[in-house]
DNA sequence: CGTGACTATTTTGTCGACAATGTGCCGAAG
DNA sequence: CTTCGGCACATTGTCGACAAAATAGTCACG
């Protein structure tokens, strides 16, 4: 049964598709540094295509906001500034909590204990790292992730999902002024979790605003001692 | 003084940006039809290029939203659903809120005085036509527009502008069940400037969410009879 | 008569070459 | 020595041709 190419989805996918996600990787994880200028020959022999597809990874990476391009001059990847990562987690706060408030009209049973599994599995890894008190952004993306989804609107989830969370993963990995509050931050998800199980979505999305606020303090904090 | 080629930024214009344009707008007037499959070669053809530059606009209304891709088979202008139309009136009423309240805080004294002149236009046409009963749909994009430039937070108006609007404007056009209540719609826009004016976060932000949740319900009174 | 596989056509994906534009360097004039 | 102008280089924009994939039509078989 172990078929040749069993991908389910990689045959549908493209040449561009790849070099889209390799390079927004890149550009995420920093590997390519923040506001340095880049050249479409060098990327494409970089990646072992041409410069078609690139230039339409690009151009993709472009509406993502993570690159920056000026007509007969070049590319560029996005600067980043704390007043733009600020701005983002003011979005967030708006965008966000109203897929909360969404989420506790609309999720099903099933979404709900899913969401309630995925705190229980966080509580442990939490209660082992209580020490080192770093919080993986992994898990944290997890749950905002599921909420979001969890508000049944596609339009939402497609801009959050589809256009917001770059970015915020690029701040989180190159910024790295981040988090440290676990316990805190484990105990929101909690709290948030309860008013969506509640079907109380005036509540959820209080507490969705105030704990992306908090995280936008926390940062704020973080980034007036760095500097 | 009239220079041979005076335009300022069309020398900078390269041809995938004046297909985008040209294209968003067909899409937007309906021009073609809503989930209507199109081809490259004839849509190369039809605006006079090649198929790279029209690869690179098409790519841009994918991440607009106004066309969708599958690889390997084509593309088609997106469709419309009542349903979608909703969802981006729910997201308006939670962005623009937030730029509505960031307004009362942020906007200088010149653009709240400009804004009170934008009125003041509007309502002389208001005075014109009150008897057809037809807001034009510019005059409201114009306020709405002013008030998200004036929240003063860049990638609140990109999304907005950069990313939403034309699919309001889209529905706007092809969805002919709209608005019809233009006196209304007047006030409550001189009301949300008040508040700006008077610095007023909490009741900007209301007035301007109770604005836009008034129009939702009258489309979607609109959409009922019709269907 | 219906269903399945195969082939042919159409459409998209990819590539390399050419043209156009912007940038930086160099030299000359003030 | 500074500044303006022109030239050469490098990079991006555009184009046409080729390759790969999917759809649609057709034919054979049950």
């Amino acid at each position: 049964m172990s078929a040749p190419t069993l991908d389910p989805d990689s045959v549908r996918r493209t040449s561009a598709d790849r070099i889209f996600e390799a390079l927004q990787d890149a550009i995420v994880r920093g590997d390519i540094g923040a506001g340095e200028r880049v050249g479409e020959a060098d990327l494409a022999e970089r990646f072992g295509t041409s410069r078609g597809p690139l230039r339409e990874a690009l151009r993709r990476l472009e509406s993502r906001r993570l690159v920056e391009r000026t007509p007969h001059v070049g590319i560029r990847i996005a600067a980043l500034s704390h007043a733009a990562l600020i701005e983002l987690y003011f979005l967030r706060e708006a965008l966000e909590g109203m897929a909360a408030r969404l989420a506790a009209v609309n999720m099903t049973g099933d979404e709900v204990a899913g969401l309630r599994a995925l705190l229980a599995t966080h509580e442990q890894d939490e209660a082992l790292k209580s020490d080192t008190a770093y919080f993986q952004p992994e898990g944290d993306f997890d749950f905002h992730y599921r909420v979001i989804q969890g508000s049944h609107n596609s339009a939402l989830t497609q801009l959050l999902v589809g256009e917001l969370y770059h970015r915020v993963r690029m701040y989180r990995y190159q910024f790295s002024a981040y988090a440290n509050r676990p316990q805190k931050a484990f105990a929101e998800h909690q709290h948030i979790v309860d008013a969506i199980e509640a079907r109380d979505g005036d509540l959820s999305e209080m507490l969705m605003r105030r704990h992306i606020s908090s995280a936008r303090h926390n940062i704020e904090k973080h980034l007036k001692e760095n500097s």
